[in-house]
DNA sequence: GCTTGACTTAAAGTTAACTTTAACAATTAT
DNA sequence: ATAATTGTTAAAGTTAACTTTAAGTCAAGC
């Protein structure tokens, strides 16, 4: 029922070197290890490790993504604070698309005009 | 005619620190300066500024942005690479929305859904 | 005339998120 | 039995994009 670190990394698509780090952070608290130290992620492990994924694409830091989880791990008592994290973490995602759309708005333009007025000022002359 | 780098700096909403850095690592190709060594920046230096961080801000490193100045001082004959630089990055602003769009999805559900399983596994037990 | 504020430089320091290296242990394949 | 694979650690190295520091120049206000 349990993962090796290079099954993970297959599934996640996060090199082996990367999924030790996280764990050596602290970003996976729940992780256990056979008796010889090898890692063994179960299918909750794996769950949050996807979480941390979304999170962490999306641009939020490592270290915010370990206060998040210390919030959880503290159990239903910070459910408010956790709530309030991640409307937080909407909020910037949203204004992310908004300034990818403006660049994208930016792009298309000079793509849409290349062969009237080029890119960049020099070339008018 | 010219902004000095205050001025600049209080436009663009980047520190002079940043101005001085893109300046001595090439960004700024046509940047003049006084006959004591302070900056000048004229309307189109402004303008490519601008760019810069339009293409900044939409993921683009700094290398590959002065890449791209370079084909622009190179003139016409490297219209088409430009054009083919472009339209890589508008794709990758769009595989970036497309993630965040992702993540947002993933939030959302977590936070309609925060009363009636929690966020973490371990707060279901 | 002297201090204040805006500017300059080169060089060192910072931060985040990894990645690499070296040395070693255990498991599996031939 | 031996070689390849998979795993481990601690510690050092990497990269990008700045930021800070120290020491100095120049112009303006009191």
């Amino acid at each position: 029922m349990d993962y090796s670190i290079k099954q993970v990394a297959a599934r996640t698509n996060l090199p082996a070197s990367t999924l030790r780090y996280y764990d050596k952070s602290g970003l996976m608290p729940l992780l256990k290890k056979t008796e010889y130290g090898t890692r063994k992620y179960s299918e909750m492990d794996i769950c949050w490790l996807e979480l941390v994924c979304c999170l962490k694409d999306s641009g939020m830091s490592l270290d915010d993504i370990k206060a998040f989880m210390l919030l959880c791990l503290e159990g239903s008592s910070t459910s408010e604070q956790r709530r309030e994290m991640l409307e937080q973490h909407r909020s910037s995602i949203l204004k992310q698309i908004e300034v990818l759309n403006c660049s994208l708005g930016t792009i298309n333009y000079k793509l849409e005009h290349y062969n009237e007025i080029g890119i960049f000022h020099i070339d008018t002359k």
